[in-house]
RNA sequence: CGCGGGGUGGAGCAGCCAGGUAGCUCGUCGGGCUCAUAACCCGAAGGUCGCAGGUUCAAAUCCUGCCCCCGCAACCA
């Protein structure tokens, strides 16, 4: 059977995986789980992506090399993996030797096939760092919207895009020197060559979801631009042959770090080795899970970059979301995002894979996670469903007068529920084998649902006395069930599914073995294990401190009220407020009037304002207070000193820039 | 007019492609059960499916316009 090669994106040896990270770990793993236990052949490897500015500049900063610096993440990332139940084949690092070596492979391939073009170009550079700069090393002010301390591509504020040459004000965020423009020599890929290819690709339903398929069309329109794929010295990764002080661009050896790994593998397993597996005719499966950040490097140069190379275009790039918290991105400024490790050190790692399962479509809707909904989802599905279904079972079989011991089967009683459960495997595969896990959990609970009503009906509890031969049976079949369970189970949380089995003291069968079963299906002669919870459900306060530090999300209504009499200190402390001159006041008819206040410094801000204000005022302005999305841009104008609002400003008193307290 | 996704009972979602009794989980209320991790079972309340128009015997579903929310924009990974 041909070999299927899963990948999880590489994650950055630049700081600590978070959960938001997992929500993708759980999807292979879970997704590898379900092949194996199908019988298929799989190969699930990762790295960690090592290279790259930031990363060089990190590791200079903590004065480490920065090999040290990103051996120092590979452990922890290793650490969480396992915590998390996350089994890699391999996980390897891009900066490696087999690496190296397939990257000058497709380097050379790429260069012997003319998709290998060189340019002239000019790019921003950092005369008194000495580094060139890419566009999230520059901050400037929004050509758009006059927005100051904007990144060199694009403004969080009014979303316009823009090239750093259009940037006002544009500085390196390194030294906070203007930029100065350097020509130098850049190899590209010829992505243009292939556009006709890439949109056949993405045209095939089978190869990505039509979300992210729809979105690349949008590429298209504009023409594909040639791909740079070099950077200029000081730079962390490997050198261009042939070249001085160039380096190939981490997007570029990143994904060959796919291919890396399963030599890696190969080299430790004594199996085929990569170039047989990722050769363009070889009937390997090669399946990429994704971010839907990602969707451009993995749809649109990396197929290009295979295809080129004589190797295999991948058969599916599988896009998940992201993950919210409370409903808002997760961002370290926020305090909203929640380390893979203070989770698992929190709570039963088991859940967090449960609530990803429960809640992961196959398509790249984003993901929320909020206390409640995580508290209730794993309680209510997981815990008292299925869990409680199996220990109410398992802890009356036990105790006298049954002893542990199973029924013959009783047919009449149980042949339909068990066979109903048997049933539910095919849609329960099918869910699993398209990556839809909440399609899969919905089933399984449904199968739990069911048993517990058996017991319900039965009564078994009440038979243990007058008819004990009567609630063995019961009992019996819904043990059937359990077996099943397990089975079902085991892709998401394999670790529960381990305790189940010793419970019962039987190992599971495998999906594999599902077609061929048929009632009764549980060897009837061989006693149970001892009973034991299985796992405690979450406790509000638990669940309050995985969440401890992170911001709630206000109510959609009514939770920002202006007129309530008290809030926090600290929330109106993270308002920064500076004094600004009105330097122009335009207003179009029919449109409030745009301030252009002088914030001191180069610093300059629009605003737009309900009534006008006369030039050479003094106001407060609130400086990052963001405008709400749709409205005009601009940010908020607390105070002005001619109106009602409680402390007027005086001119004189005050220089542009002050910070207000 | 940059591209894309979404707006369905209190919350989160399915249904929309192939129009025809609006479904699931959680929550709420009432009842049952008492084996089990206060778990399990039954029942009920609660929705003019964002707004407006159109097509149709019939629209959550198809078409048009508008409003609102979110995400993404290749030289940040």
């Amino acid at each position: 059977m041909a070999t299927t090669i899963l990948t999880a994106a590489l994650p950055y040896a630049n700081g600590p995986l978070h959960i938001g990270h997992f929500v993708e770990y759980v999807l292979c793993d879970v997704h590898v789980r379900y092949l194996r236990s199908s019988g298929e052949t799989v190969q699930f490897v990762c790295a960690d992506d090592t290279h790259g500015a930031p990363i060089e500049l990190n590791a200079l900063k903590e004065g480490v090399s920065p090999e040290t610096f990103v051996a120092k993440w590979e452990l922890a990332h290793r650490a969480d993996f396992a915590t998390f139940d996350i089994q890699f084949d391999h996980f390897g690092s891009t900066n490696s030797s087999a690496n190296k070596r397939f990257v000058e492979l497709v380097y050379e391939r790429l260069k012997a096939a003319g998709s290998i073009v060189r340019k002239e170009i000019e790019q921003p550079y950092d005369g008194k760092a000495q580094r060139w700069l890419s566009d999230r090393f520059i901050r400037g002010s929004c050509p758009n919207c006059g927005t100051s301390d904007q990144y060199g591509d694009s403004c969080e504020q009014c979303n316009a895009t823009y090239s750093p040459r259009e940037l006002r004000d544009a500085r390196s965020a390194l030294s906070g020197e203007p930029l100065t423009w350097r020509k130098s020599s850049h190899l590209f890929f010829a992505l243009s060559q292939y556009e006709e290819e890439l949109r056949t690709l993405l045209a095939k339903p089978e190869f990505t979801h039509p979300t992210p398929a729809g979105q690349l069309r949008g590429f298209f329109a504009s023409g594909l631009a040639d791909w740079d794929i070099t950077r200029d010295g000081p730079y962390f990764g490997f050198l261009i042959p042939g070249e001085t002080d160039k380096y190939f661009y981490v997007w570029l050896d990143a994904p060959i770090g796919y291919i890396a790994a399963t030599e890696e593998l190969s080299a430790r397993t004594g199996g085929p080795g990569a170039l047989a597996l990722w050769d363009a005719s070889a009937p390997t499966r090669v399946i990429h899970v994704i971010g839907k950040d990602i969707v451009y490097f993995h749809c649109l140069f990396w197929p290009a970059v295979l295809r080129v190379a004589g190797l295999k275009i991948p058969d599916r790039i599988q896009v998940h979301g992201h993950l919210t918290v409370n409903g808002a991105k997760m961002s370290k400024s926020r305090g909203s995002l929640i380390e893979a490790k203070h989770f698992g050190d929190t709570v039963d790692p088991s859940a967090l894979r449960f609530y990803f399962a429960s809640i992961l479509g196959s398509g790249p809707d984003d993901l929320d996670l909020s206390p409640d909904e995580f508290r209730d989802r794993v309680n209510a599905g997981l815990v008292n469903n299925l869990l409680n279904l199996v220990n109410r079972t398992l802890s009356l079989l036990e105790r006298a007068p049954l002893n542990r011991k199973l029924a013959e089967p009783d047919p009449g009683l149980g042949k339909s529920l068990v066979e109903g459960a048997l049933a539910r495997s095919g849609e329960i595969a099918a869910a699993y084998g398209s990556f839809d896990l909440r399609g899969a959990i919905r089933s399984i609970l449904e199968v739990g649902a069911e048993a517990n009503r058996f017991l319900t009906l039965h009564e078994p509890w009440k038979r243990m006395k007058s008819d004990p031969e009567m609630a063995r049976r019961v009992l019996s079949e819904v043990c059937e069930v359990v077996y099943l369970l397990c089975t079902y189970l085991q892709p998401v949380v394999p670790r529960v599914v381990a305790r189940i089995e010793a419970q019962l003291a039987r190992s599971a069968p495998r999906f594999a073995d599902l077609p061929g079963l048929r009632y009764p299906i549980l060897a009837r002669d061989q006693p149970i294990g001892n009973a034991k919870p299985l796992m405690p459900r979450l406790e509000a306060a638990t669940v309050q401190k995985l969440f401890a530090g992170t911001a709630t999300q206000p109510d959609a209504e009514g939770a920002i009220d202006s007129t309530d009499p008290t809030i926090a200190f600290a929330d109106f402390a993270r308002i920064g407020l500076v004094v600004g001159i009105v330097r122009e006041v335009t207003s179009a008819v029919g449109e409030p009037p745009v301030l252009t206040i002088d914030l001191g410094g180069s610093r300059a801000q629009r605003v737009v304002v309900d009534s006008e204000i006369a030039v050479g005022t003094s106001v407060v302005v609130a400086t990052n207070v963001l405008a709400q999305k749709g409205a005009l841009p601009g940010r908020v104008l607390m105070s002005r000193p001619t109106g009602d609002l409680a402390h007027p400003v005086s001119a004189g008193m005050s220089e542009p820039g002050d910070g207000v307290h």
